[in-house]
DNA sequence: TTGTATGCGTTATCAG
DNA sequence: CTGATAACGCATACAA
């Protein structure tokens, strides 16, 4: 007698006293006969029957695992991203396989050689080396990155965030901006975001400064930006808008070491919409980052079954909130 | 002529002119002649071979994937544990399926019976649920929680972190504390955190007051409690103790409130180590968690092929952190 | 409609 | 040490 561990198809059907592929039908809700259904059902329902996802994805190359290649999971918005996306993907059925890449190009390279490897379904990506390979046999769905045209996109509206922030902070009373940003060697989508700015302050007329620094510059860079501009204890600016909500926590701390005041003395809006502990309070004024909808976006754009005629773009709408940086 | 997707072993042994078998072993690492050997390895190099793991699943029923049983990956030391596990996953060629229960005990249920489904090799689970069952024939680590002896349960020093905790209020000076703290329904590890301080409370000879909520209570009861304890504006304690990082901020915004300033008039510490971005400063005065150690012990144990003879408690040490909410 | 037989890619057994 | 062959569990084309 053979001490199976886990019973199989051929368990089931010798159990329910019918063919092998009368149970694969049943399992896979094609028609059968009712008193056959029955029969199979209650034998799987006796032996705790499951299929086993291998012998499945052997036989249908299909593995119902999606890939997500992302930085890290520290960054709460990051963290956020990876949230939603797997509960799109689960309510699907499918399965999230996750790679890190700590922003490391190398490991996005690698991740999408093991990950086809690994036979998965799909590819969603956040990736930051310009020159990958984006492979074409395999649905790949891109985060914030736009490579070409049969490669779909998904971000939120960078460029209508940028003018969003400046037309807040002209509205609540600003008279003059500045705009910080870090990471200038790739443009991206989120590159948009000083586009924006720009647009809506020159239309407004109003004046502005910006700062851009390279990725890894040191952030003290932006304390000696901001030093230089204050003269006679008063900042030459009364409105910030920083690239992201990180850098955008990390300059207030620098504008109080330097006791200038937020948001008496200077207003200051970032972008993404973190929150402390993901609820509650945002942890500065922003621009928020349609998380929820952009990996409903992914997931249904890597799992619809004609990629090609899917758009190469898809921009989702942000929306200003309030975090205690600004006055409100 | 066949159109193969991606090339198979046969294709590998045809291309090489050697048997399948061959080919198998050499991907393998199994002993192979050394001119068999360089044959083969120039085919799949040739043809860019990569196994199939589901072949691979299906032949030898290991999946090389183990699943972690966790809330959510939004809580910022969640997320940090996500982290480490999956890179020590990562590093023994081990991929991480993710399931988030969102604290439902439902969920956490129905996961283990989907990863089993899954054929994981093993299951690492932060969980709530106390009537979980736990499944025999599949290794099984559990963080936070003690089952029995026949499952291993990785924590941080727990009580030693209450102890250390008090100790150091006392050391910074506070002549009377207070312990705060959410979620009583469950006993697990980190319960052992007030037991800890509780105990060095009583050693130093300092008055101490406790307060915890069941889960489900509104957290304004701990403003509440908090405002009873102020006479003529001044609070009756000069230290606090709070559960987790993410309660003791919580609980410094009601302070703060209530006019009463940290650290000047009563100082924090909390407990976890959280970091605003995952890096840099502490977000309060902490006792930190081991989280890489925490996560290669999960690994490693789950991993290991003599679990029953593995530590069913494994406690790992912890250390306080300054975070701007003491004196220091 | 139900049953049968074949093959997906791999590993393992066993005979050369 | 190598080569042929039989499973592993499942889906499906085809026969009944």
């Amino acid at each position: 007698m053979k001490d199976k561990q886990t019973p199989t198809m051929a368990d089931v059907a010798k159990e329910a006293g019918v063919a092998l592929g009368t149970v694969s039908k049943v399992v896979n809700g094609q028609p059968v006969g009712p008193e056959f259904r029955k029969k199979v059902e209650d034998a799987i329902a006796r032996l705790g029957y499951q299929y086993n996802t291998s012998g499945r994805a052997l036989r249908t190359d299909r593995t119902n695992v999606i890939a997500l290649i992302i930085p890290n999971t520290v960054n709460p918005f990051f963290a956020l991203l990876v949230h939603h996306i797997n509960l799109a993907l689960e309510k699907r059925n499918f399965r999230m396989m996750l790679c890190f890449t700590e922003y490391d190009q190398n490991r996005e390279a690698e991740f999408i050689q093991m990950v086809r490897q690994n036979r998965v379904d799909g590819i969603i990506a956040l990736t930051y080396n310009p020159d990958l390979t984006i492979p074409a046999d395999i649905p790949f769905v891109t985060i914030d990155r736009f490579f070409s045209v049969s490669v779909p996109c998904v971000a939120a509206d960078n460029f209508g965030g940028g003018v969003l922030a400046a037309k807040k902070l002209h509205e609540l009373g600003c008279k003059r901006l500045a705009f910080l940003r870090i990471g200038s060697t790739l443009t991206n989508e989120p590159s948009k975001r000083k586009d924006g700015f720009v647009s809506a302050c020159v239309e407004l007329g109003i004046p502005f400064e910006m700062m851009v620094l390279d990725d890894g510059t040191p952030l003290s860079r932006f304390q000696d930006f901001l030093a230089a501009h204050i003269h006679e204890g008063r900042l030459d600016f009364d409105g910030l808008f920083v690239g992201t909500d990180m850098l955008a926590y990390t300059v207030i701390g620098m504008l109080k070491s330097l006791h200038i005041s937020v948001p008496q003395d200077v207003q200051v809006i970032g972008f993404d919409g973190i929150r402390m502990f993901g609820e509650g309070e945002y942890i500065v004024s922003t621009i928020v980052q349609p998380v929820q909808e952009i990996a409903e976006a992914c997931v249904s754009t890597v799992l619809s079954k004609h990629l090609s005629t899917m758009p190469s773009l898809i921009c989702l709408p942000v929306q200003y909130a309030y975090g205690g940086t600004t006055r409100e």
